[in-house]
DNA sequence: CGACGATTTGAACAAGCTCAAGTGTCGTGG
DNA sequence: CCACGACACTTGAGCTTGTTCAAATCGTCG
């Protein structure tokens, strides 16, 4: 079992807070996956969404050729699946096992204002990522990576990688090799200390958060 | 004057298209801006959203040293400024000499169904562009870029460029030389005509397409 | 005509990529 | 309990793409 998985129960007060609000929660459906398994695809059907009860989950697309782009990681707590069109114009897969509360889209003329808000603010996201993989070269992306995984997880300088450094490299436009080699200058620097590859403790935030907002 | 004010009328058609629905649309008042005008800025507060009468329009954000990244350009009939929180996460700037249409965001439970998704379609387009960045090379970009700007404008195989090349780099991102080298060698490839540096004839569209999406 | 800003072109450089080999870790089976 | 194999990750060396810095050209406007 990967580490993450052992060492990060639930956050359950985060999980909470959106479905209470959703009036249909007490109804949605919980599905549970494996590591590595397929939500959906893209081109699929679509027409619900989902909310992580625990695991974590990848959004991707893909080019003719091979070539990955991981659009965002989703952790516990946090909502995905939105979609503007009746088709899924990415592919989502779980990276460890993972519960996922369904909800289903009102079909109404309106829709509730804290959807609203989660789907902005998935636009917000994306657009600030943008940012990053368009703006800032592979130290400053891995820094700004670590501290949003880190904001995310609440911890105070411990951050839990879900992901291969291959998807990592794919969601920060770099190569698995580039990834490796900056994590390898952070830790000879003493800015991070690796636990084992898939966790690591921050031992200098406030480098990171200057080099992630440079 | 610059080329693309003169010779591009207000797509009539598509701007109603979106005001139509909305029941507030009569109220809504029209402002005008000179060209290179601040729409809003970072941090300002936000609470209505825009759609532009004619003209164009930057959405981007900047770094502590100066480095920009354009986030999204809107064309005339087109819809922007939807923000999650109180205050704007980007400044909005005009490219030229620009009208738009101020709505102003409904404070209830519930959002108009079209508005959801004019904001989902906002978020997948970012989402799409991050593919772009994050997978594809300068002369992808380019292309995909301009197949982009065709298909927005719908003429036949003609494209009006409202933005310098040192807004096209920062939204692709790319630097000005790298931008200006690509399009000499797709000219000299026959793939495009320049009648001037803001206005591009697409002589191989199929080309172009195979690039944009490889 | 002349000047300014935008764009293009050239040459050298560097960040990150590719290809290749090495190291570590974990699960399985003897 | 230890050996083995598979796979993920790390490290190294050379190369490519796009950048940087510099200069030339173009277009527009007074």
């Amino acid at each position: 079992m990967l580490a993450y998985s052992d060492t990060r129960p639930a956050p359950a007060a985060r999980a909470a807070s959106f479905a209470d609000r959703i009036s249909v929660a007490r109804l949605s459906p919980i599905s549970t996956f494996t590591a590595e398994a397929e939500i959906y695809a893209q081109g699929e059907k679509s027409g619900a969404f989902y909310q992580i009860e625990y695991g974590a989950v990848r959004i991707f697309r893909l080019l003719a050729d091979g070539r990955r782009q991981v659009i965002a990681f989703h952790l516990a707590g946090e909502t995905f699946g939105f979609e503007p069109e009746d088709n899924h114009h990415f592919f989502a897969e779980t990276l460890v096992p993972t519960a996922l509360r369904t909800f289903t889209q009102p079909r109404h003329d309106a829709v509730p204002a804290n959807m609203m808000k989660a789907a902005l603010q998935a636009m917000i996201k994306a657009q600030q990522h943008l940012l990053v993989i368009g703006r800032q070269n592979a130290g400053e992306r891995i820094a700004a990576f670590l501290m949003d995984m880190l904001n995310r997880q609440g911890e105070h300088d411990q951050v839990e990688l879900p992901m291969s450094r291959q998807d990592m490299a794919d969601y920060l436009g770099l190569t698995i090799e580039t990834v490796s080699r900056v994590l390898s200058r952070f830790r000879a620097q003493g800015v991070i200390r690796l636990h084992n590859s898939r966790s690591v403790e921050l031992l200098k935030l406030d480098t990171l958060r200057r080099l992630a907002t440079s």
